[in-house]
DNA sequence: CTGAAAGCGCTTACAG
DNA sequence: CTGAAAGCGCTTACAG
């Protein structure tokens, strides 16, 4: 491999003033530079980033931890941290934990010993040891996914989004309204959705109706056993669906349309997340956008502005947006 | 940072020593070893990757360069990728070019000074420029997405996979069959999926009607204007058609259904890709499995071979599955 | 405007 | 079994 030294002797200078060259810094001399150049150039010299990250302690790589990428919304977040890192000239580290929890620590402390300038994890828990093992790494760190106490997070408006989605199907006259949702140790999707949901029926005096509330993976075939659990279980049946996310959904409607039930006629249904997916069922699903290409785009430039200023705000929430289509 | 050396001064001992201990390389006797992995534990100390690189020329990353993340195919197989990495002791650096094709080569020398072990890039085209810059770099390289000379590749059978669906096509008893594509300057989809389509009518004597073959883009939109075109530009319609991906048969299903014809009874229809939205759309879509993930783990193993053994072959060929469905 | 020298944090022959 | 020393390829104060 071809190194700066050798470029030096090669142009008859030193590696200092190569090094003056190919960082525009300090004075060279205009033919000195043309002279650098130009060997570079024949030579094919390519400068080497861990040298110049061990003296710099600078390596222009961002790490990004992930639990899945096959999904709709990690790529899509994933590429907008993309983008917007490669803007600013960051590279991305990926680790991909692959939904093993132990893996985001491990994780963690690989990208350190990789020197990253700093980290982005989406997160799918909130564990104790996880929030300590980052306040230890002392790295420029932005949570998403999930809010972590003392780390700044980028996360959607579960909350509100579930809620909206809900009184949606209530505007609509819908008084039976059933929830499938999934773990609570997820909080943001577990947790705060259900909360939503739970708050829209609490302001509307509607009861809950403890058989309608149903808890499963992630995954369509969860989504149609959830259904099915709610149709079985219970005398009454509910009128509408609220799904936690549209996979969910579109596993509700299966189940649906197997008995005979007739989307929206007989049983409305919404999920969350505006995939592809939902474009293109029958009927068309109504759900919300959570933005989740510019979520990963915010979270970069959250993490961006602590490498640049230092600071950063400690939470930053994205806005989403209902599209209302056929299910409802 | 905590250092090496301040690890050795602590426990009294040379960083010889403690570097032995951290590579298990070299005899250390064993209250020795103890020590340093107390002080290590306690210290909470993670060596520096970039100093280790810079001494020993390896790192333990993996390039990858990809045209746009947010695909299905391109996300699948960066899951196999790095699923496969991952198990070897490998994380891979993201690049991606949003479909520039100069960002490319810009890239490519990137990873080489970020001193990547190997790269792999899931290539959209076959430039001459792209092929020597590959050379000239000499890193250990594998292509996937399009076969490129002289450069390890691993690729589907895009040409047989197409002759397979057209013939499905023929057997069923069509004989007017419209073919929508891409540009061929994308060899494998554009050319290679046209070609197969093209030698199954030859075989079955069948004469190709030109109004009948479009080119579009990858877009669910290009496949709907390319059925438009079809059908209005022609007199006689065709029966059945070939989409090159599912998005395009999708576009393509929008339009007939528009036009108040029956799918599959007045027009069959086939895709490319065996995506989610496939198995959802009604009706469900006749597609074909080219198995992007496995092709991902593939391109990862063959990368992996190359790097132990310093050599692999020059080209292997993916499986693909038919996967017959409603829309025929 | 340019160079000599030190140093970033490791590993690895070599010597003992 | 352990250490001293050189060196990986850069950058950067310092001196001139």
């Amino acid at each position: 491999m071809v190194t700066m030294k050798e470029i030096a002797r090669l142009a008859n200078v030193s590696s200092a003033t190569v090094s003056r060259v190919l960082n525009n810094s300090g004075y060279v001399s205009d033919d000195v530079r043309k002279r650098i150049l130009k060997i570079i150039d024949e030579t094919g010299y390519i400068p080497s980033e861990h040298a110049k990250a061990l003296r710099t302690k600078q390596s222009n790589v961002i790490g990004v931890i992930l639990p899945k990428l096959s999904t709709e919304t990690a790529s899509r977040l994933v590429n907008g941290i993309s983008e917007e890192l490669a803007e600013h000239g960051y590279q991305i580290l990926l680790t991909n934990t692959n939904l093993d929890p132990k893996k985001e620590i491990e994780y963690l402390k690989l990208l350190k010993s990789k020197q990253v300038d700093g980290i982005i994890l989406l997160a799918t828990n909130r564990g104790e040891e996880l929030q300590d093992e980052i306040k230890k790494l002392r790295i420029p760190f932005v949570a998403t996914g999930q809010e972590l106490q003392g780390v700044p997070s980028v996360i959607n408006n579960n909350f509100q989004a579930a809620k909206d989605i809900t009184q949606l199907l209530i505007d609509k006259g819908h008084q039976k309204v059933a929830f499938i949702g999934v773990d609570e140790a997820d909080y943001e999707v577990g947790y705060k959705r259900k909360a939503g949901y739970l708050d829209a029926l609490e302001e509307n005096a509607i009861d809950v109706v403890d058989q309608w509330i149903q808890k499963g993976e992630f995954s369509i075939e969860s989504g149609y056993q959830m259904a099915k659990e709610v149709f079985e279980q219970s005398s009454e049946k509910p009128t509408a669906i609220v799904a936690v996310t549209d996979r969910l959904a579109i596993g509700a409607m299966e189940y649906l349309k197997e008995q005979g039930l007739h989307i929206p006629n007989d049983v409305a249904i919404t999920g969350m997340g505006a995939s592809d997916l939902s474009k293109y069922v029958v009927p068309t699903l109504t759900t919300v956008d959570l933005l989740s290409e510019y979520t990963g785009a915010e979270a970069a430039k959250t993490l961006l502005q602590i490498l640049q200023e230092g600071t950063s705000s400690e939470k930053k929430q994205i806005d989403y947006r209902l599209i209302i289509r056929d299910s409802i």
